[in-house]
DNA sequence: CTAGGATCCTGTCAGC
DNA sequence: TGCTGACAGGATCCTA
């Protein structure tokens, strides 16, 4: 689901509806999507650690948010605002059946829909947002990260797929599924390439192709989502406005126009041209 | 310690 | 039509 651009839209769109309106009221309709005691409170801040959202309250509360694969928050005020995984429900009448969570502000609800269950709520104190299990573990994203941090991380997994080795939060933080490979083929890499096959050249490339796709994203990310919302019944194409490889299978390379093929690796589905990305190992 | 695979959960789609 | 398995914009847990 979400990567680091689209929670970073989510971030940048929810502040102008909730900062400064007052969270008075939570209801969990699935269980798990929840933890913790729900709390009231005036929205103080909203924050970002890679993909995780963080939303401070004037009561020393905050409210972690993680959408992992098929998370969403739609706003639905005067106009609604959603962002997250995209699907025809944002325009959809709400609640529906994905939705877990609704948080209302005042008499507007934002509803966090999720599809898989696999994302969640959860209630932290502001001054333990830091030491959290999960944000403690989460490395620089590529904007603070230099080429020989990188290059150094990577020959600690050198028997990794570079493709699994950045989608590894603790490692690099913000890349997702999308990004990984959209970096990899902008930066002519083979996702299965060991990492520890990866020069330090390569890693300067890898690292400012990662920051190239996620900044396009954030750029485009923004306006396309709230087309998505306005449009009338149409789906959402925001992959389209920057996407070069993903979802691309069966299409002519953008670079040299040799197809594109869809292969698995890490677990995930991936996508090359096998002529722009060559192995170098075996 | 690393590496790889299973797993959480619901829904959709391709292929019988 | 109905069933089955594969797969999905993430991360953790378990095993070797």
């Amino acid at each position: 689901m979400p990567e680091l651009p689209e929670v970073e839209t989510i971030k940048r769109g929810l502040s102008k509806f909730i900062l400064k309106k007052k969270l008075t009221k939570t209801t969990i309709l699935c269980a798990k999507s929840f933890i913790g005691t729900p709390v009231t409170g005036t929205v103080k801040a909203i924050r970002r650690y890679g993909k995780a959202l963080i939303i401070d309250l004037d009561n020393g509360k905050s409210l972690m948010i993680h959408l992992r694969m098929t998370g969403q928050l739609i706003y639905d005020g005067k106009e609604r605002y959603a962002a997250g995984h995209p699907s025809d429900n944002f325009t959809d009448k709400l609640p529906n059946k994905q939705t877990r969570v609704i948080l209302e502000f005042g008499s507007d609800p934002l509803y966090f829909n999720d599809q898989r269950k696999f994302g969640f709520i959860k209630v932290i104190d502001t001054d333990k947002v830091e030491s959290d299990e999960f944000i403690k573990k989460l490395a620089k994203e590529p904007w603070q990260m230099t080429a020989d941090e990188l290059y150094e991380k990577l020959q600690k997994h050198k028997n990794s797929p570079i493709k699994a080795t950045i989608l590894d939060q603790t490692i690099i933080c913000g890349l997702g599924n999308i990004y990984a490979d959209e970096a990899l083929f902008a930066s002519k890499i083979h996702p299965e390439t060991k990492s520890g096959l990866i020069t330090k050249k390569e890693a300067e490339l890898l690292l400012k192709s990662a920051r190239d796709v996620m900044e396009k994203s954030i750029e485009s990310g923004g306006s396309t989502m709230a087309t998505y919302v306005r449009a009338d019944g149409t789906k959402g194409d925001y992959l389209e406005k920057f996407a070069k490889i993903f979802r691309h299978e069966g299409k002519p390379c953008v670079n040299c126009g040799e197809k594109v093929v869809k292969i698995r690796v890490a677990g995930r589905g991936t996508h090359i041209c096998p002529n722009c990305q060559r192995r170098k190992d075996d």
